[in-house]
DNA sequence: GAGCGCCGTATTGTATCCATCACTCCTTGT
DNA sequence: ACAAGGAGTGATGGATACAATACGGCGCTC
């Protein structure tokens, strides 16, 4: 953790650069973050430092008790299926929402974020790759409105923090992943919302499942499925 | 805006005491909340009145921008339609993992919670009536898991306001919404979950269209609809 | 008279200092 | 030997002092 070369304001500064070091896994989940060693480190004093953990801990990266050190959230199988069973029908809801709203241009950008994402996979970039990949996503729901958009930016990144941690050393499913965003996005092309907002819940949810396999192979998903159902159900014409 | 009594910390107690003040609106939208005022008013220094602005600030409830001040979040019809868009699929989805895990003294204690709303309501005591009601729709949802009732709690406080400040001087509709919640009930009591389900989606988008109204009789709650058609779609048996 | 720019003041942002709390290890008594 | 208590140390919580920025008024110029 380098002194912090940014212009702004530190309080965001710091923000910034904690949020990504959590998502990125640089600082692992339970791990203690104790001020006066973490704001030497980041060149700044205690006061934006405890502003910048107060704005993680709302954001649920970082859970506090008073007189006691902040630390990085842990994982649980059950929390990871809590964040899915919002994430999914939001998700859905939201790219039902933006598609009667998608131009062309649209569909072309993202036929360039897999392009990307292509190339990273070849590569074997996760690293890399997880940034178109995030791109994509981000344009299918970004008609939604601000405060939907907002909060699914937030989900997401808690998302980005189990992929993470749990697939780190598997092959990510690239290519699974790669045939299901070309599917998707032809059916936004077709303005069919139906079948995009179901194949955007089963999407998310296969990524679930490979990280809940990964972090307990016992554990039943069970409200997840409920989740996954509901967000694929059509909806009648004429609404 | 008294001294604070609490004995708990300082950035908890002023956070919780500034909320409830934006919540219940005696601190209208919009208004400029200056530290070194505020701080005195409040009795503690700037420095935890910073940290609870921070809470604030990501829980949405205030904005601010460096160097400029505060402010407590305005209104927008579109940001009200937002806001149901994502509370409406999540309220309907919590409702259904929570069913199946009620128990008869849950159900007791919301014909409690019941009871004392009809109370307040023949008194025309809306503050007195938000309590239970709020219980009430705590407990519709409580068994969804940690992390969704958090969420769900969150966008409580958003739509909460929102009523206090458009129907204040109106009737409330507390006859219909007595009977919506006894409907409800009663789905909840039969285990079905498909019912329940749909029918607290009409009872939330009954407010919302309620509250919109008030504020702007021209917006076409468009999103709002295919939110409630979607969460209103039956699941097939077997799920 | 209107618009622009400068300066003073008010407000926010940050650092530092002091108070308070928690945790650890050592002592002491049984 | 073990448990309970206490002192010491190191952490966090809060208040104050200082720096930097924004805002408003005033005067100047065109």
């Amino acid at each position: 953790m380098e002194k912090l070369a940014s212009e702004r304001h530190n309080v965001d500064a710091v923000h910034d650069r904690l949020r990504g070091a959590i998502l990125r896994g640089e600082i692992p989940p339970g791990e203690v973050l104790q001020q006066v060693p973490l704001a030497e480190e980041l060149g700044v004093s205690r006061t934006p430092l405890r502003e910048a953990f107060r704005l993680l801990q709302r954001e649920g990266l970082l859970e506090g008790s008073p007189n006691r050190s902040y630390r990085v959230t842990s994982f649980s199988p059950r929390d990871l299926e809590e964040l899915y069973v919002t994430f999914i029908p939001l998700q859905a809801i939201a790219i039902r929402l933006t598609i009667p709203r998608m131009q062309s241009a649209d569909i072309a950008t993202m036929m360039g974020d897999l392009a990307q994402m292509d190339h990273y996979a070849q590569a074997q970039d996760v690293e890399g790759w997880e940034e178109p990949h995030r791109e994509y996503h981000r344009r299918l729901v970004q008609h939604a409105g601000r405060r939907v958009v907002e909060l699914l930016e937030q989900l997401w990144d808690h998302a980005a923090r189990y992929r993470r941690v749990y697939l780190a050393g598997t092959s990510y499913g690239f290519d699974a992943a790669a045939a299901e965003h070309r599917e998707l996005l032809e059916s936004c092309r077709a303005g069919n919302a139906n079948l995009a907002s179901a194949q955007l819940a089963r999407h998310l949810a296969h990524t679930a499942l490979d990280v809940l396999a990964m972090a307990d192979e016992a554990f039943d998903p069970q409200a997840l499925k409920v989740a996954l159902a509901v967000a694929q159900l059509p909806l009648p014409d004429g609404v």
